[in-house]
RNA sequence: GCUUCAUUAGCUCAGUUGGUAGAGCGCUUCACUCGUAAUGAAGAGGUCAUCGGUUCAAGUCCGAUAUGAAGCUCCA
């Protein structure tokens, strides 16, 4: 048979071989780094025996998949370790993931201490380099094997499985567990791994089942790879908005006043107000005009809605039915509020679209586990807007709104860090939305072929649609890699008939609108959370908190440095004086920590010649300049949003 | 909501097996009046998250509550 091998190269053998004899016949280096095999495309196990011809792959742990196997491997390592300390846990899964691996277990939980006694397990095993074996086992036997062994969960597990799959084992001395593989040859492979964490996680991810003990892991071929890696783990702390954010004097959370109702302080409040403005003045510019509506309404609008029978967990209610006359709530959305602007008036064909923007807050009663941080909050503020359209108009303003989204990420300097996502309904789950299949998949159909035309690159995913109609969704992640979303753009062909909304179309006749739920920047608290992580702090200077910092080099400079600020502040750039009675390098020291993009040093030379010495983050800007160039340079910084490049710092 | 961990000065954190509190930064005051990454000295500041229990004695042990964190689930 011959084996064509990645590089064109092509091998001979007369027999059957596996593919890690095929890697040994090849280098002994690359039978050592060898993680699985690719065969025509397909990932295969170590121990998969060719026998015809075919294109062949050897996985390293450069390769995902090879990767995968070798931190698979790893899990099993962990089990076992686990099984040895603690015979009476139990298994459940243990697959690998993008940054390592975990095992779950249904036994007590670990304290840290546990886990470094678990680590040191651990290493006993790969110590003792036991050979990993695959077997298979008919069905009955599969079960037989896994309940002599006390073990319920893999049992589930192979009860699952189809009547006619195979069924295979990978064991490594006395510890077997239920794998469809790949893995490596033996435990000894593994060279450096870490336990990262232990938490709690439902059985098949359901909470209606028993919560098991998962023990989180990474696994890497060099220990200096490892290193690396926690090092990183460290440093994205650094950057976390949670951490950073509060560190920042941002925002900050009271325990008397609750969880997931941030404080948002001066410095975030600024940011805040910054985006707010520029964001309403950009939707006035596309054409869109602005409501404000109440905070609350009776119970009456969200029956109307459907939120008081299908949301009214996630909603704060005020008063008592059994009681009060009249219930009100908290709103957890603006759409039914602007729905009535739009109705107070009869629309004629001529008036649409009716673009409404409200900066809007809501409320949403979310689960105590859930706050995080400004990512996840109970009260928060978007930049809410629906658009009321005539069919015809639906795509290009469907359209407009992608384009108003693209060009506030891009501004923000983030469009290179999100994810499209069409989001549609589920047909196997009927009862969650409104409407027919016909109109859903002819919905889905036009914001797919929006998103072709424009060239935005989108994955599909089943059952993210809002009940009423399918969306977009463009997510980022946090630095931990959580995805969230920042920005939706909702089609719905559906609610206008709910509320009764119409126009008089060019024959006089009743008709009924399409709406699009839309934000342009989405939940400001959130943006900003990302703003932190993006920049570690470093915003771009229209941003600042604190733009500019003028430093006299002593007292006897104050009167200067006040004349300088005073001018930099009439062109509502935010500036102030470091007048306390302190060296210029600790004043440079304070500056730069507070992260303040730009530094004006000033004494003796400056006052005399009417200039200012900068020093900033950004290249190219340091040494004296008339203090009138560095107020245009530094407005027309501001003016324009740019994002500068930040100077590396040793 | 679930699992685990945490909560000590404004902030970041020490505090051994139970014997009534410490550091650095910050703050206040004084001295220094300084040329590009941290001047020196002194002082103020804490019912150790809250409530209850065990004990002669609790920051330390136990329980409940609140808040925070990681993960799970959820996110109209």
């Amino acid at each position: 048979m011959k084996i064509t091998l990645k590089d064109g190269s092509v091998k001979e053998y007369s027999q059957a071989m596996s593919v890690i004899d095929i890697a040994a016949d090849i280098s002994e280096g690359l039978a050592r780094m060898a993680c699985a095999g690719e065969v025509d495309g397909k990932v295969v196990d170590l121990r998969t025996i060719i026998d015809s011809d075919c294109e062949l792959s050897i996985l390293t742990f450069n390769d995902e998949a090879g990767k995968a196997a070798y931190r698979h491997t790893c899990s099993h390592v962990l089990a076992e370790a686990v099984k040895r300390l603690y015979p009476e846990a139990k298994l459940a899964i243990g697959p690998s993931i993008d940054t390592g691996f975990y095992y779950d277990f249904d036994c007590q939980s670990f304290s840290r201490e546990d886990l470094d006694n678990i680590e040191a397990e651990m290493k006993k095993v790969i110590k003792e380099g036991a050979e990993i074996k695959r077997f298979e086992l008919p069905r009955a036997e599969a079960i037989q094997f896994m309940e002599d062994r006390n073990e319920p969960y893999k049992v589930e597990l192979i009860k699952d499985l189809p009547e006619d799959a195979i069924i295979s084992f990978y064991s490594q001395g006395e510890f077997t567990d239920l794998c469809a593989g790949p893995h490596l040859m033996n435990t000894k492979t593994i060279k450096a791994f870490k336990l990262i964490s232990s938490s709690g996680a439902y059985w098949r991810g359901s909470e209606k089942n028993k919560m098991l003990t998962r023990i989180y892991g990474t696994a890497y071929t060099k220990k200096a790879d490892l290193d690396e890696h926690l090092k990183h783990l460290e440093e994205i702390k650094l950057r976390d908005h949670n951490k950073l954010g509060r560190q920042m004097e941002i925002f900050t959370t009271v325990d008397v006043i609750g969880q997931g109702l941030p404080l948002i302080m001066p410095n975030g409040v600024i940011i805040m107000n910054e985006l707010k403005r520029w964001i309403e003045d950009e939707e006035s510019k596309r054409g869109y005009i602005r409501t404000q509506t109440p905070l609350m309404a009776k119970s009456d609008l969200y029956k109307i809605s459907g939120h008081w029978d299908h949301y009214k967990e996630g909603m704060f209610v005020l008063g008592d039915e059994e009681k009060d006359k009249e219930v009100f709530a908290l709103r957890p959305m603006t759409c039914p509020f602007q729905y009535y602007v739009y109705k107070a008036s009869q629309k004629s064909y001529r008036d649409l679209p009716c673009r409404y923007g409200e900066t809007s807050t809501l409320f949403r009663n979310e689960d105590s586990g859930e706050m995080h941080g400004l990512t996840r909050v109970r009260q928060f503020t978007i930049s809410e807007g629906h658009l009321i359209v005539r069919p015809d108009q639906m795509v290009e303003e469907f359209k407009g709104c992608l384009a108003l989204a693209k060009y506030c990420l891009e501004t923000l300097g983030v469009e290179s860090d999100v994810t499209y996502h069409l989001s549609k309904w589920d047909p196997e789950d009927r009862e969650k939305y409104i409407g027919e299949p016909e109109v859903w998949e002819e919905t889905q159909q036009h914001i797919r072929e929006i998103l072709t035309e424009l060239n935005i690159q989108f994955t599909e995913e089943v059952g993210e649609a809002a009940f009423y109609g399918p969306k977009v969704d463009i997510n980022a992640k946090n630095v931990y890699g959580k995805e969230d979303t920042m920005i939706t753009i909702q089609w719905d062909a559906l609610l206008a008939e709910q509320f009764d909304m119409y126009y008089i179309d060019e024959n006089g006749e009743k008709k009924r609108p399409y709406i699009i739920h839309r934000t342009s920047l989405g939940c400001y608290e959130r943006t900003l959370a990302w703003l932190i992580e993006k920049y570690a702090g470093l915003f771009p200077t229209w941003l600042c908190p604190e733009q500019v910092r003028v430093l006299p080099i002593s007292e006897k400079y104050a009167d200067y440095a006040q004349k300088v600020n005073e001018q930099i502040v009439a062109k509502g750039i935010r500036s102030s004086v470091d007048n306390r009675a302190e060296k210029i390098g600790f004043k440079i020291c304070d500056a730069r920590l507070k992260r303040v993009p730009y530094m004006l040093v000033v004494g003796e030379k400056e006052k005399e010649a009417g200039l200012v010495s900068v020093r900033s983050r950004y290249e190219g800007d340091e040494g004296q300049k008339s203090l009138d160039t560095f107020i245009q340079d530094i407005c027309k910084e501001i003016q324009t949003k740019e994002i500068r490049e930040i100077k590396v710092q040793e």
